[in-house]
DNA sequence: TATACCTGTGTACAATCGTTAACAGGAGAC
DNA sequence: GTCTCCTGTTAACGATTGTACACAGGTATA
């Protein structure tokens, strides 16, 4: 019988690669392929249980209707691909960022940044696929890329919720802990997003648990300095 | 020159799963392989880095020392050894689970489950590797396998903090919030640690981080009802 | 003892893997 | 025009993959 092991590939090439026509234009083939590739490896991976370690060069160029030793024209290895398809989750995230900032107003923040949240993994499954995935497990560059992404992410909250000055007496670090946790929790959730049940309302009683989530923490951070500046404290002395 | 493409399985076959002379010495295998199939399995996939899809069943079988043909003995495929997989992993946390409960105290209660958590990590990060690379991009069946395991933990430390009856006034399903999202800042925490720097003092700056970010969500839980239970129900009314 | 079963072995095959080599055509520089 | 990159192709290799098949020895039951 001999089943083809794993893979499954085939069946859907060159599909909706070949449109955007204007843009820069440079040299003959513009680069066309290597975003072929990058997006080709990002399906497979997402609907392969594969990761990284485990895509085949050869299944990536065929779904991005290009022979296998074209791949080479464009990436070393395999590992490089995928650092490159960290560039394009990091630009996602970045757009992410931005849409999330544009909610100014505190009363809807939660709420607001939760919806563009949940719209973007959905929008954007097979990069939050790679991610996660990645994330544990990865080769050390991967991991250590992944990191910096996040760690970036964290600043940029932290920043943002020090700027809004909401929580005046808290010091910068724990500003930068809580926009971890904060974080934390969007990452948390991002297997349940991918795993929602299609139609039911799995995501409404989700988003609810979220935003209750958030609230438990923000409420932790509105309290903090009234109550838990001693006990902080105490923990730093007992501790060092 | 012809690189052996990814995997470097050779050189240590059937290292230290011979010894064990003493024990029942029972019939000739007594599911003996079967256990060493399923530490290989883990081995192997800690150090590679290529998560259960991209698991050879050779390497698996050679790093048991045991010929290919052996594992079907024992397992019909690989994804059904990765769901035995998952049983291990959860006999690994219900353990952890009792270990942490034996901490009485509520004032060490944070730090002393954060301490066991830590050394759980620490001694049995293949397992831990395996439980976050599956998590997201694994097989359907492998996914709610842990998202079961998960559950599972959420409840039962949502059973915990109600019996403790700290917070009289939170909803049952408030309890189950809570509870999942002390489990979503340890499991975020987990690639962390499993790539602290070694004997750099990263872990202690890790675990200043979670026993304060812990902080932020019980100083948020106890100030539950007293401020949020009129903005709880708002929220309720407004979304439905 | 004889019979079955369980669990291991070795051999073999087709498929797929990564990678090398030689080649083709189109674009821009001279 | 020629020359030279750049980017793609096909053909081929050796290695490794999953899996089927036939067989061997130990254990338990009759």
């Amino acid at each position: 019988m001999v089943k083809p092991p794993s893979l499954r590939i085939g069946s859907k090439d060159k599909k909706s690669k070949a449109e955007q026509p204007d843009d820069d234009s440079g040299k003959r083939s513009r680069g066309d392929t290597r975003q072929n590739l990058l997006d080709a490896a990002m399906e497979v991976m997402a609907e392969d249980q594969s990761g990284l370690a485990g895509l085949s060069l050869r299944s990536v160029a065929k779904r991005a209707g290009v022979s296998p030793t074209a791949f080479y024209r464009h990436f070393p290895d395999m590992e490089e691909l995928g650092l490159a398809m960290l560039d394009d989750i990091g630009q996602m995230l970045r757009r992410m960022l931005r849409e999330v900032r544009k909610v100014g107003d505190p009363k809807q923040m939660v709420g607001g940044s939760m919806l563009t949240f949940f719209s973007f993994v959905e929008e954007n499954r097979a990069k939050f696929v790679v991610l996660g995935r990645e994330r544990v497990g990865g080769s050390p560059r991967m991991r250590a890329a992944i990191r910096n992404q996040m760690n970036f992410f964290s600043n940029e909250l932290a920043s943002d919720i020090q700027l809004m000055g909401i929580f005046p007496e808290m010091s910068h670090n724990d500003h930068l802990r809580l926009a971890n946790l904060i974080i934390n929790l969007a990452v948390g959730a991002v297997p349940d997003i991918l795993d929602l049940p299609k139609q039911a309302d799995g995501e409404h009683e989700l988003r609810i648990t979220m935003e209750k989530q958030a609230l438990f923490i923000l409420l932790g951070a509105v309290n903090w300095n009234t109550q838990e500046a001693a006990k902080d404290d105490k923990n730093r002395k007992r501790r060092k």
